[in-house]
DNA sequence: CTTGACTCTGTAGTGGACTTTAGGGTTTAT
DNA sequence: ATAAACCCTAAAGTCCACTACAGAGTCAAG
């Protein structure tokens, strides 16, 4: 298969070369092959697996975190030990994600009945933007 | 009407006395009221905010974009000059919102498929994590 | 009227996520 | 065959969002 050098997959992710070697660093991609002359070689997947990184990076997760996701999909998960444990992990990640969801849909319905309040006349005086996102389902929300 | 001291609002909001003075000093929180010998006074609203700002966070924002947001909220839109920027930045953020929505929707589709899939006998073999954040529409993609 | 919990203003330090720099090899186009 | 464009490592630096002092004043309880 048809591999490309770092400055390739740089351009194709839009991730500068520093960051992907950096990521290599934090495990967040497998160590690249090489050239003869120490190049590191990827296939095309590294750019997805790159485009995935800053998404998830965008909606709030921690490399940490997307390590992790990274690694259900990465993981041997033939292998017995961590069989339970990625499916501990995938339904916290799981439930993360239902959470966010849901705060961002109630701050979509704040904004967009703010825009259209503001959209013509009218003062702001009662776009309570705040309400949204303080509902007393606080116990269930986990900081990082 | 009531108020409290910083040690309060920090208490109901979760939120650390001084992260609020540096909120405060970032301008996501208004110039508290002061007592006499020069303690910060907060009513009700302030843990409230306090919240919002804590949840918009765990969504990907950053200080800043918060710091806009609420700004919507708080400027005096009756100020001519602000009406339709306000408008604009609303709109922006409500295509963020949206953009985060769909790819945490799309997450989950695929988490929840591989939970299901991981949760009894087979392998993980086939299950492409990485390509549900992977479309096309990255050019919409605003980065921070 | 003192002790302990609370608050204040600086300013410095930390952790996460890069980003830059320094110094040097490699590949390709002319 | 040499310059331009690319790649390498290791280490230091930057930016954001806190977090932790240091040194001092305030308030509530016993």
């Amino acid at each position: 298969m048809s591999t490309v050098t770092i400055g390739k997959v740089s351009k194709e992710s839009g991730t500068p070369i520093e960051t992907i070697r950096f990521y290599e660093r934090e495990g967040l991609l497998p160590e690249a092959a090489r050239t003869e002359s120490g190049y590191r070689l990827y296939d095309k997947d590294a750019a997805k697996r790159l485009r995935f990184i800053s998404r998830a990076k965008s909606l709030g997760f921690t490399l940490a975190e997307i390590r992790e996701i990274l690694n259900l999909q990465d993981s041997p998960a033939s292998n017995r030990a961590g069989r339970s444990e990625v499916k501990a992990i995938t339904e916290r990640k799981l439930a993360d994600i239902e959470r966010k969801i849901a705060d961002l849909q109630r701050m979509q319905n704040v904004l967009s009945h703010l825009s259209q309040e503001c959209s013509g006349k009218g003062g702001v005086t009662h776009c309570p933007i705040i309400e949204t996102l303080t509902g007393i389902d606080n116990c269930t929300h986990t900081d990082h």
